[in-house]
DNA sequence: AAAGGGTGCAACCGCGTAGCA
DNA sequence: CTGCTACGCGGTTGCACCCTT
């Protein structure tokens, strides 16, 4: 009897395992991801497919730097929900909840850090959120009080009313926000343009959660026999991202 | 130029929950 | 109602790259 550790792959995914992973999501849809580990053949768990696609895979995935809106956006959302990383995820097209948790994470370290070195003007934490954090003091006293008084923990802050209050106040609504994020969406190309400029085969119907079926045929033209990247040619890979950190980068 | 520490991000883990038989 | 399975979410870890000394 072979455990399951014998069978499921694990740690960082390859070029080829992406290529599989994304022929069959394109095949069976972004579900079931236990039936497309599977029958990919990928030794690898559903859960970790999933994880893949959603986090590195998934074409309407915007990489890169937050913009400051962004930034301010993940703020007001965080005050108001808490680590609900998902949900906060949803407002922000094309970024993941695991983007936006370590992005968080990041800022959260960095604002501890400009805690313990209390007056440096030039903490990386000011650096960083420059560009215009309207509503970082009021959170900061209020958090970093809580923080010290040992209330919440690292990352939780928990719903903060007071950022709320604050940003209206300051007549930063949210409807500010999502203006300043349309804006942002007009100068950003989406993925869509960018894929047909590259001359890539393919052309993803919407930014979130595509739905494959209905151009699943004009899109992939694939033998079933044969898991052959047929609608890549010359055997490109369709992103429009680019990998920093990856065996890919080591392969070439 | 090399070493060491810091940072950022991809990926894993465990738990909760929805859907189904 | 109960048990099972798969999915989704939040927390955590590991490691490659970057920066400083």
């Amino acid at each position: 009897m072979r455990t399951v550790q014998e069978e499921n792959r694990k740690g960082p995914w390859t070029e080829q395992e992406d290529m599989i992973l994304v022929n069959f999501v394109h095949l069976f849809g972004d579900r079931r991801w236990d039936f497309i580990a599977k029958v990919s053949g990928l030794n690898r768990t559903g859960k970790s497919c999933r994880l893949r696609w959603v986090n590195y895979l998934h074409p309407g995935l915007k990489r890169g730097k937050m913009t400051p809106q962004e930034e301010r956006l993940v703020l007001e959302l965080h005050a108001k929900w808490g680590n609900r990383w998902s949900k906060i995820a949803r407002k922000l097209p094309g970024r993941t909840d695991n983007e936006i948790k370590n992005y968080w994470r990041t800022h959260m370290r960095k604002k501890t850090q400009a805690k313990k070195r209390p007056v440096s003007p030039s903490s990386s934490y000011s650096n960083c959120c420059s560009s215009s954090m309207t509503t970082t003091s009021t959170q900061d006293v209020s958090f970093q009080s809580r923080m010290s008084s040992g209330k919440v923990s690292f990352y939780d802050t928990g719903g903060n009313r007071e950022i709320n209050q604050e940003t209206e106040e300051n007549g930063y609504s949210m409807d500010d926000i999502w203006k300043e994020i349309d804006h942002c969406a007009d100068i950003i190309k989406p993925v869509k343009e960018i894929y047909s400029e590259q001359s890539y085969c393919l052309s993803y119907p919407t930014l979130a959660s595509p739905s494959w079926e209905s151009s699943l045929d004009s899109i992939w033209t694939m033998d079933a026999d044969k898991t052959k990247m047929s609608c890549f040619p010359n055997d490109q890979f369709p992103f429009c991202f680019q990998r920093t950190r990856s065996p890919w980068s080591q392969v070439n």
